[in-house]
DNA sequence: AAATTGAGTTTACAACTGTAAACGAAAGGT
DNA sequence: ACCTTTCGTTTACAGTTGTAAACTCAATTT
């Protein structure tokens, strides 16, 4: 059985549209592409073009409404932020990775909950954390220097 | 003048470059390709192209040395880390953010001494955080609900 | 000096992305 | 029953990315 693809990758005008149905739940395309339009300089037919795209890869799934559809997601928004953030650190040499985690949380803006709640996961986290993370860029020789 | 484009996009694959001249401080193409290929089953062609992507995009410096060249970053891989993961959180909802923080956090193996500095840049953050951080997905009307 | 090797440069090529017009069919108006 | 509006689907097209062979010189070997 072709089960829904969770690994379906989201490029970033396509991420634009989710956000969109993430948000309201669901929506018809006049909503999304009336939506986008003022956000961005994208014409109705680009919109088009990306639900399409989502529909296909199924990260969206469509329900008839009379002549149209109700778009819905398929996939969950934060298990997908979860996915790419994730992806894109273990891209990167993990000894460095702590720092670039400071810099990422220094610019964004966080609510008191959430920065209370990384606080503790992160005195949990520390109860087992190793003395230092080494450079995994190279296969085993040479030393690392982030 | 063109001034060094610190904004060069630099791919997944063209990443994995990056990584070994960061790390070794400066390479040459020999080095570079030994070590790639072993981690990857590319072949030394593969390499190449992307070592040449580099250059023409800025990332990397050569230094005549004889026959050959040695390639060094021109950009500081703290910095496009930095970079890449900040672009990638812009791009979610502002109110999702957190916990995709958490997630991630969570996923990741970090030093003692960069969760205790994750630590106190929280609690310094915490003094000034906000209550609640909105959903930034619409444009002004409805309510937001990750 | 001729042959070989090795480093960088060109060319190749399909898939994916951003961006969008063109098209076809159904629904609604007159 | 026609014309028009709408919505989704097809087609388009250039630029980027992953992947790699082919080619061009200069240097090294015999």
């Amino acid at each position: 059985m072709p089960t829904t693809e969770l690994t379906a990758t989201i490029t970033d005008a396509e991420w634009r549209v989710m956000r969109i149905v993430w948000t309201l739940g669901q929506a018809d395309s006049h909503t999304i592409i009336d939506l986008l339009v003022r956000q961005h300089d994208w014409k109705p037919a680009t919109i088009k073009t990306l639900i399409g795209r989502l529909v296909k890869k199924g990260a969206l799934g469509t329900t008839k409404d009379g002549r149209q559809y109700i778009y819905h997601p398929l996939i969950a928004e934060q298990a997908a932020m979860d996915t790419a953030l994730t992806t894109e650190l273990s891209q990167m040499c993990a000894m460095c990775r702590g720092k670039a985690f400071v810099h990422a949380i220094d610019e964004t803006e966080l609510s008191q909950e959430d920065i209370q709640a990384l606080i503790s996961h992160l005195q949990k986290k520390l109860t087992t954390a190793p003395t230092a993370v080494s450079c995994d860029c190279l296969p085993a020789d040479y030393e690392g220097s982030c």
